[in-house]
RNA sequence: GGGGUCGUAGCUCAAUUCGGUUAGAGCGCUGGCCUGUCACGCCAGAGGUCGUGGGUUCAAAUCCCAUCGGCCCCGCCA
């Protein structure tokens, strides 16, 4: 009967077995060959004359031997104990020289990885990426079925909407002109689906944006999307993480629930992110108060202007080395470089001032001997400052080891875009705190939300927030934002025929997979990715497209 | 849209600073030898549009311009 090659032990030893799989690789002794035959679950070595000889790497073959145990073992091999006398073979497909070896140790670029991307999911890293990509689906589904959710598909043809990421277009051929949009979402088709009374549902959705891409961004993603009638945010944030911690268990990964939380406000001001990694211990503080009079009068002037000064405490110090590559990193994001301190015998540094003022400040920051201190001076500098807090760390290698989750709570309801417009920070049906309401004309920048996202080491896994059910604050927010109310007419007269309170969470699968398996891009998780320019080296996509194609479609391709 | 970095043999890289003989190495590949290997070993050999196009020059992998592609980052990603 057929084995898995990598299934094979020592208790199989005496057993007639067949395999199928690929030839990892011969060893040709002469009048006596080895070879390894891989599969999905491992490799296992086989023995036989000179017939074994031809074999090449890549060649699919059948195997038929009896397990015996080997003279010479290896003890570095899960099947090292044993192999497979081969009794008769069957080249069952040849193979071209491969551009590279099938094993994990292999340094290729990724280019040829996804030019020959059947070639390299053979990898047993990669095929372990899928296989607990695999596992962890069946899990969410498992749970998520057992709290009452139900799964349910959304439409890919879609409509376009206005706000928010670029989207892909689908050419309508029966109504020449108009378009399909493919989903960057499926927010408004689970709030209907909340109206038409599921109550609790769940999808593993795929979700498209035409942007540019990341290393954990692409084009074309699947987000385990989630919906429930009649919520508290509290219940929500329990479910998700009851959703993670099993799903995470799933590759052997214990964490830790509940998940500590942190408003939008506390983050921001804290670790100067949105998005903080608690694995940096650094934090970061507002020194702009006690900085009136310190005898800095590029600090003052800053502070006169409505700037502030931010600080930063790194323990056990940094060279001027470090201290030069964190300043040329600042320069670079158009900051204007940093200050620092550093206690040695005495206070060391290129910070002008009072020596009484830089006694109040090391106090503040609670420093001693041996550490320093950064400083950023200027308006809208917290992003900066979070963005050097993470460079810092991991200089100096102060980034711990494990999973830190945190929940980011209480976003703005709205933001300026780069033009000054006002847009939501989430997206335009998310409830606004319900004692805001009042000031969202007034003072909309104000506004908080009913919102929440999940982050881990940094990494953005997922957000969600209470919707808005009401038809009339819906028009409002719509009005506030300058969006016609038309594109939307469809969800307004949803709202208003019976529509329960609603609230949810998206995930990004590809990251939790991502992070579960310690990978560094969602590309290694994901079985056939594009490349950051939006190509898929493999199949050659995007492509042209026949002439009669277009004129079915009545598109016209001007020359750009 | 912008910045950085890379592109030389099937793969991973060297030679590029400061132009100059026949562009090298390891792995892989091909042939030969080899009965306990497991990164098998030993001997011999084949293999190159130096990403592409143009320019400068007596001479370009090397200098200049353009362009294509990989990766990372900023913008962007409701």
């Amino acid at each position: 009967m057929r084995r898995y090659c990598g299934s094979l032990r020592k208790k199989d030893v005496g057993k007639d077995v067949v395999v199928k799989g690929w030839v990892q690789r011969t060893r040709n002794l002469g009048a006596l060959v080895f070879a390894d035959i891989r599969d999905r679950e491992g490799v296992v070595q086989i023995v036989g004359g000179k017939e074994v000889g031809a074999l090449r790497p890549e060649w699919v073959v059948e195997i038929k031997g009896k397990v015996e145990e080997r003279e010479v073992k290896n003890p570095s091999l899960s099947t090292g104990e044993i192999e497979i006398k081969v009794e008769s073979m069957k080249v069952l497909s040849k193979a071209k020289i491969p551009p590279f070896h099938v094993l994990d140790e292999v340094d290729v670029s990724e280019e040829v990885r996804l030019r020959y991307r059947y070639i390299d999911l053979r990898r047993p890293r990669m095929q372990r990426n899928i296989i607990l990509r695999h596992r962890m689906a069946m899990v969410a589904r498992t749970y998520l079925d057992s709290l009452g959710f139900i799964e349910v598909e959304t439409p890919i043809l879609t409509k376009s909407t206005p706000e928010g990421a670029r989207d892909f277009l689908v050419p309508s051929r029966n109504y020449k002109g108009k378009f399909y949009a493919l989903p960057q979402s499926p927010q408004l088709f689970k709030q209907l689906l909340m109206i038409s009374g599921l109550d609790r549902y769940f999808q593993l959705a795929k979700c498209f944006r035409d942007e540019d891409l990341r290393a954990d961004r692409q084009p074309e993603f699947t987000q385990i999307d989630v919906e429930m009638s009649f919520p508290q945010e509290e219940q929500i944030i329990e479910i998700t993480e009851g959703l993670l911690k099993e799903m995470f268990a799933a590759s052997g990964i214990n964490i830790s629930v509940p998940f500590p939380q942190l408003t939008y406000r506390e983050a921001m001001n804290r670790y100067g992110s949105d998005k903080p990694d608690l694995r940096i211990p650094y934090k970061i503080d507002d020194l702009t108060e006690m900085s009136m009079g310190g005898g800095n009068r590029i600090i003052e002037e800053v502070i006169y202007s409505g700037g502030k000064l931010l600080g930063m405490k790194i323990p056990n110090g940094l060279t001027r080395k470090e201290i030069d590559s964190l300043n040329s990193f600042i320069k670079e994001l158009s900051g204007d470089g940093i200050f620092w301190l550093k206690i040695e015998d005495g206070i060391r540094g290129n910070l002008k001032g009072n020596e009484e003022w830089k006694e109040k400040l090391c106090d503040s920051l609670d420093l001693h001997k041996g550490d320093t201190a950064v400083f950023v001076a200027g308006k809208g500098i917290k992003e900066l400052m979070g963005s050097l807090r993470v460079k810092a760390a991991r200089i100096k290698g102060d980034v711990e080891e494990g999973m830190k989750f945190l929940w980011v709570r209480d976003f703005p309801l709205f933001e300026l875009d780069s033009e000054g417009n006002l847009t939501s920070n989430h997206h335009p049906f998310t409830s606004p705190a319900n004692e805001d309401v009042s000031i969202l004309e007034r003072e909309p920048l104000k506004a908080l939300s009913r919102t929440y996202d999940v982050v881990l080491n940094g990494i953005e896994l997922g957000g969600g927030g209470i919707r808005i059910n009401d038809a009339e604050l819906q028009r409002k927010i719509l009005k506030i934002l300058g969006i016609e109310e038309s594109r939307f007419s469809f969800l307004i007269e949803a709202l208003e025929h019976g529509a329960p309170p609603h609230g949810g969470i998206a995930l990004g699968f590809d990251r939790i997979v991502m992070m579960a398996a310690g990978e560094e891009s969602i590309r290694d998780v994901i079985a056939f990715p594009k490349t950051t320019s939006g190509l898929c080296l493999l199949t050659g996509t995007p492509s042209d497209v026949d002439k009669p194609q277009l004129r079915d479609l009545g598109i016209k391709i001007t020359s750009s």
